[in-house]
DNA sequence: TTGTATGCGTTATCAT
DNA sequence: ATGATAACGCATACAA
């Protein structure tokens, strides 16, 4: 069994016959100390390549100065790239982040929840997962006082600070883009019922459909699980009623691209036959023939305010909920123009 | 300031009045415990809602049981992609990941792998970041004994245990099938040129065109530095040459996205004017118009093989480099059948 | 079966 | 300016 000893504080002190509290506070920088003595432990320290163990500083200091990222999967690129932004606000705070993904799985989100508090994360930034139904996990952390922010997989069975964009609003401006261009028999293409953003989105796109004087049918409406095969069975449903849509709002750009390849292979063509516009602006958009429309969603500044809100409860005595609306922007592309 | 306090063994002891060893190894399911004080224990713990301290728990077993992951972004597909398979290996062997990204910068690199030291990770699994020119902090673990396996970026400079893909084979496999197709006048848009895996693919290039008694040409090899506005350029001033290529190799997929999104720009069709093929084999390779030819790496395979070599060297006295070298797969697509 | 004592690496309090 | 000692939360060798 292989196992290295690490130099300690304990080791450079007994080396130079000084007691482990004086190197800890020549190691530290700590002022009343002789400038002799500083520069020997500093000097060995670097000799011996010391390296203080976080694990004992954490222990003893009973902080860690670490937030709990916990997001569905990082092979999305709105997450990876949602992450990027929450480490530079928290590093720039002087935090350190960790990082978790659930796949989806409501037991692995449960599962790292736990993990994390023992790892004594001191809060949270959390989107939820697909299968999670149930919130009492979640729930449990608000009630331990545990800082907790949400961001864009939220739902209002959790009282918790929030950092969104105003998907309704998004969701109408998108849809009232494709009637403008013409389209009359428009569809949405949602995520899981049980997840708030997909209902807000789907508020969005209904109210814009009466706004417009149009008809909102159930028949125009379906969910898909996120997958690429659920998406495409979805997609090519919705293709087969007897009046297909003209029109198709969908909730994710990797849903928008397994729907553009249903379409395509169905031998339809975008934006002619169906205009599209889909939800993330991933740079992916710009490279598909026709490239997407699609709603950019201000990533940098939804880390940012995640980051601030979680320290605002750090810093606070009492957890005061809040929630940050942010704006969106449509970004149109081919696939809508016509 | 907020801060709560967690409830410890001890608290347990104290309120049942049993000694915190009791508490430890009731909680722990030790055998030699009453079945009656086991029970009150457990029971307790559960209404309090008792978390172990993670921190304390590797601070006295001196084991973390935890790797550190070091990847260039997570942003990148591939890489997030073999965080999965990594963990996923790494979970079933009873250990947890740390992951960091280096964005591509040797600072943050160094930096990340210090946290890392300090956080006790017990081993690395690093793919190289771009900037990284100098290899020290990296042998430096080697001669501190520290497992570590290095993957996809990686150099003859640091004599580590690896897993990689034949990246020459595959270089060669790819450029013979577009030679095969017709091309005629080859060009690679290769990575950094201190990158031995853009070294080695544009070895494999060369050969195939000596194999095929083509003219190996420098004007038709250029170095991308992975971003999407350097990338355009390199793709531009390539076909600007006199007599541009009718065949290219880039060295991902992000770089024959920005690629093919260049020639496009220039009124260029693909495959009839340009035949492409690329690495990684991502997702959106299928998205594409025309589809991208990619070469496949087994992702979940590299991830497997990082994780056992890592814990073979965790579990062994002596630390023996060795190398995995993984078979690609070239995944034909409309962007080189003509 | 349970308790006592010691230690993990570090910081902090109180002396000197 | 420096040292001895306690403490952080937990595990464990040794006693009882």
């Amino acid at each position: 069994m292989h196992r290295r000893t690490p130099v300690t504080i304990k080791d450079i002190a007994q080396t130079l016959n000084v007691s482990v509290s004086t190197v800890s506070r020549a190691l530290r920088g700590m002022p009343e100390i002789h400038p002799d003595t500083k520069n020997a432990i500093l000097k060995l320290a670097e000799e011996m390549d010391y390296q203080p163990n976080q694990l004992a500083k954490n222990l003893v200091g009973n902080r860690t100065k670490t937030i709990g990222v916990i997001v569905p999967s990082l092979s999305y690129y709105f997450f990876a790239s949602m992450l990027n932004s929450i480490e530079e606000a928290a590093m720039q705070a002087g935090y350190s982040v960790m990082v978790c993904q659930t796949n989806e799985s409501y037991l692995r989100e449960l599962a790292q929840i736990q993990n994390m508090l023992n790892s004594q994360v001191e809060g949270f930034i959390i989107s939820l997962a697909r299968d999670s139904l149930d919130y009492e996990h979640i729930n449990r952390l608000i009630r331990k006082q545990i800082p907790l922010v949400l961001f864009d997989r939220y739902t209002d069975k959790i009282e918790s600070s929030k950092v969104i964009v105003d998907n309704k609003q998004a969701a109408f401006k998108a849809t009232a883009h494709l009637i403008e261009k013409g389209c009359r028999r428009l569809a949405c293409l949602a995520g899981p019922p049980h997840l708030e953003i997909s209902n807000q989105r789907l508020d969005g796109f209904r109210d814009a459909l009466v706004s417009a004087g149009l008809q909102y049918e159930e028949q125009y409406v379906s969910h898909s699980d996120f997958t690429q095969e659920n998406t495409i069975i979805q997609a090519n449903n919705m293709m087969s009623v007897s009046n297909p849509p003209d029109g198709i709002l969908t909730m994710s750009d990797n849903i928008a691209f397994s729907t553009m390849y249903a379409l395509k292979q169905r031998g339809l063509r975008i934006p002619e036959d169906v205009a599209m516009v889909s939800f993330n602006n991933e740079p992916t958009c710009v490279y598909l023939t026709p490239s997407l429309t699609s709603i950019s969603q201000p990533i940098r500044e939804m880390g940012t305010q995640a980051v601030r809100l979680l320290l605002k409860q750090l810093e606070a005595d009492i957890i005061e909920p809040e929630t940050v609306v942010l704006d969106t922007q449509l970004v149109i592309r081919e696939s809508s123009l016509r």
